[in-house]
DNA sequence: TAACTCTTACTGTGATCACAAATCACAAGA
DNA sequence: TCTTGTGATTTGTGATCACAGTAAGAGTTA
């Protein structure tokens, strides 16, 4: 019962990892030039640990190497809405696994997740840390690593412009009703009613997203 | 109208090259132990790029990082089984985006490779090559880098067991048939019988893939 | 004032080195 | 013969260094 390797904790993960989170969370805005050297000094690490964090993102896809320069990536609208409907198949795929293997322990964490969401006063922040956690908590349901670790890398590659997103917008009661009901299908084993819905839930969000994304960042 | 940083061909960019070619072709082995500086050495280069390379095959799931271990990613039949239905969700989305755009000179280089591969004397790993670059070749008709990319980034996942499978069996007559019926139906333009098609397609390939898998490796 | 050239400083790339931890081999004991 | 403990070797990790090409800035000219 041979087991693959298993990662020890390592400065190279946390850099990534920091990396990682700046990035999505819009911390690093999408087009700003990076340079190793700078990041392992606030860092405070030598500029090695940097580097191999970096080839993993440009792996991810979360940043570009060009010609002596790293630089996050940039998604054109266009872009932007692709990777939507590519998240939407797998996060479809990742449903119908999961629908039939939810439990009612399950359930209640969804339910309590989405309480959490329910707090008025919010930041962007946290809701974009909760709405995230609510949909890949269902989707860890399915219990298959590799689809659920795609389904992470390409959120990732859109998760700064939902942070853009949010960051302009604090009505988030349109999502939340849409999460009431995704997870009432669930509670129901409603399989095609959820991929439906799943369909205009992600639809739904790609529009408000490229809209915010369209018109001009932040004019007084 | 800035564009994105273009790469420039790089010591790293070869040896991940030719290190991505080694696992998918099966030359190296899934499970097997890589040493850093050994690759180093073959290549005449020194660990540096070694490890930026592999770094990035690291994030793209092809080897695992260890305790003081590099190893190429080991599947079980089960997950290779799931790697292919994520492998189909995303095929059956660019087959929807291909059909729609593809034009006379795309069907007559699809026709093309479907002739080169009905030479009877082919070699398996040349078969697993033109296999590749006949459905990559329709995919890429839907003109979207990310989910090109995503395809041939989850398809490199089981392209070692492929590999396998392809040297163990000399008749390809079955999958030769079924490619002719998925170009008419792409030429036909009927989308419906092209997703159902696919669907037949990668299930037979993933079931033959596996049995192979399953069977003793080489008895007697 | 604006555009252009040239120079300087910067930055990723690749090499080499030191270190600590894990692996492997060999031997001693049961 | 199998297990266990110990030591030597291996190996990934992280740091430092030299280099070459790029990109930005200064200076000049029209």
């Amino acid at each position: 019962m041979e087991a693959q390797p298993v990662r020890i904790a390592t400065v190279n993960d946390e850099v990534y990892t920091r990396l990682h989170k700046a990035i999505t969370s819009g911390a690093l805005l999408p087009g700003m030039k990076l340079t190793i050297r700078s990041i392992a000094d606030s860092f405070q690490v030598s500029t090695m640990p940097v580097r191999d964090a970096l080839r993993r993102l440009e792996a991810n896809g979360l940043v570009v190497f060009g010609r002596r320069s790293v630089t996050v990536t940039l998604l054109s609208p266009d872009e932007v809405e692709q990777v939507f409907q590519i998240r939407l198949r797998l996060e479809q795929l990742a449903a119908e696994w999961a629908i039939s293997r939810v439990g009612p322990h399950d359930l209640d964490e969804l339910e309590r997740i989405l309480a959490d969401m329910d707090e008025p006063d919010l930041s962007a922040e946290q809701w974009r840390v909760l709405n995230q956690r609510f949909h890949l908590r269902f989707y860890e349901v399915a219990e298959s690593d590799h689809l659920i670790r795609l389904i992470r890398d390409v959120w990732s590659k859109v998760e700064p412009y939902m942070a853009i997103y949010a960051s302009r917008v604090d009505d988030f009661a349109e999502a939340q009703q849409q999460h009431r009901f995704l997870l009432d299908l669930i509670r129901r084993g409603d399989l095609s009613g959820l991929l439906v819905a799943t369909a205009h839930h992600l639809d739904y969000t790609a529009k408000t997203v490229v809209a915010a994304l369209e018109e001009p960042p932040a004019s007084s």
